[in-house]
RNA sequence: CAGGCUGAUCGGGCAGUCGCGGCGCGGCGUUGUCUGCGUCGAGGAAAGUCCGCACUCCAUAGAGCACGGCGUCGGAUAGCACCCGGGGCGGGGAAACCGUCGUGAGACGUUAACCUGCCGGAUAAGGGCCACAGAAAAGAAACAGCCCCGUCCGCAAGGACGCGGGUGAUGGUGAAAAGGUGGUGUAAGGGACCACCGGCGUCUGCAGUAAUGUGGACGGCCAGGUAACCCCCGCCGGGAGCAAGGCCAAGCAGGGACGAAACCAUCUGUGGAUGGGAGGAGGCUGCUCGCUUCCUUAUGUGUCCCUCCAAUGGUGAGGGUACCAGUCCCGGGUAGGCCGCUAGAGCGGAGUGGUGACACUCCGCCCAGAGAGAUGACUGCCCAGGCACAGGUCCGCCCUGUUGCUGGACAGAAUGCGGCUUAUAGAUCAGCCCGAGGU
RNA sequence: GGGCGUGUAGCUCAACGGCAGAGCAGUGGCCUUUUAAGCCAUUGGUUCAGGGUUCGAAUCCCUGCACGCUCA
């Protein structure tokens, strides 16, 4: 996932937290709000549950892998948040994609794929 | 061959697909949070932050005190308390050997390589503390006891009593009781005296750069522990830290000071400048001294109020310092961008010197620089290793394998180095010590 | 990333280097028809872990671990 697609700053965090709306699964939570700019921006999270910073980086790096191939279904002018949970360390890529896509359905902002 | 250690190195590899960050070179009717290609992209601890530096700001970093740190000797280093090599005093260390005990299993002791803790001063400065127990805990002490003397009882042996005296040998207490053993001596005893041993002081031979080791002579007979309690001696340390610090953009409450006080000299283009003096505000992150930086040298035909006039002025004179403007200082808020920011006490190789830490010479190389924080995901093959199974065998904790299953730890740069500490599945190499068996 | 600080009973805290305690909570009893309150008694500790100094350590000195605070 390029850096153009994330959400960087501390006060964007802040504020997808605080006034999103969010989406839970043992292995991820999604939390969605609405932007002005047109694109999608996605940010990544893992506390301090998960210890060690070799444990949070590998949480985030799974994440952004897994949500790597979806972000051109993802409908625009949204931005994303995206809490890992302890137990997807010990799960495979295709469970947490599988994961994401329903929570993104849930929350209504999966576009159907393109069919080119 | 077995066991016990020490040091060094490595700490998965290859290929494919998808993906991320920096840099370089290009591309574009789109100049971008764009795109193509190339290239580089975590560690031995990147960790803990326990020390030491570089670097930055505070003034260019001064003195004394306070405070803190360190403290065997020599070396290494930019520097370091932890590095290297020695010294002293402890502690640990075997399934082997040896010794003792035991019928025996074994127990205890001694111990190799090696590991590990500590290291100025406790008479010759001073103070404090040493609970409980004990008679007494630091220039002492008589509880029991031992001995003598006196009185009384008793034929005697002996016993009882005493504001009587001697004693520090015996007992008990304690972590520690003011040298130990043996003798002489004595009423009983005591370094009171003697021999040996231990320890102390002075002088001194030899070895060593030194700490120290090992001898000799003399002396006085002997000095408790604690300085990781205060302290004394010596050495070192200014403080804070890359969220240091600098620049840019955006941008908002509030508070304080100045208008009273003194001018002088030189130059001058008559605006002023420089120096001295005076006043004020800081700084040297605790205090004092000393030093030093900055500001002012008297803002306004302003508003308001007060006082004065051989007297009411087309804007008089003097004052107040309440307000306004101005200047300066303090402070509040936002968490945006750029720099600092990676060529260095650098890395690899070879050689030389040194026991070593390390140093020097030559050759080659450029090797992360993020900022919600890049180095990842998936697939296949392989390789250490482990467990089965099968075979071999000198039979053991051994060896072999076109076999099966399994399988790789601790951990993620954030200014950069050096050391230390802590975590770490395993693998390889080199070396040391002890023992056993075979030839 | 840097800088500070704290770890003692289930909880909140004490303790000149000399037997680890107080309050609340818990347990048992008294009182009460019962509960609460009150009164009496009582249990409960690897003083965060590991080394060291000392005759003796919660205390002094190192190292580690856990937790908390703070800095633009």
């Amino acid at each position: 996932m390029q850096r153009r697609f994330r959400l960087t700053r501390s006060t964007d965090f802040k504020r997808v937290r605080r006034f999103g709306k969010s989406y839970a699964h043992p292995l991820v939570v999604l939390v969605a709000l609405r932007s002005e700019h047109t694109g999608v921006h996605v940010g990544v999270t893992a506390g301090k549950t998960f210890g060690t910073a070799v444990r949070r980086n590998r949480a985030k790096r799974l994440l952004r892998a897994a949500i790597h191939p979806l972000l051109g279904q993802i409908s625009p002018s949204h931005d994303l948040i995206l809490i890992a949970r302890l137990p997807i360390l010990q799960a495979r890529l295709t469970e947490i994609q599988a994961a994401l896509t329903t929570l993104l359905q849930n929350a209504r902002l999966l576009e159907k794929p393109d069919e080119t």
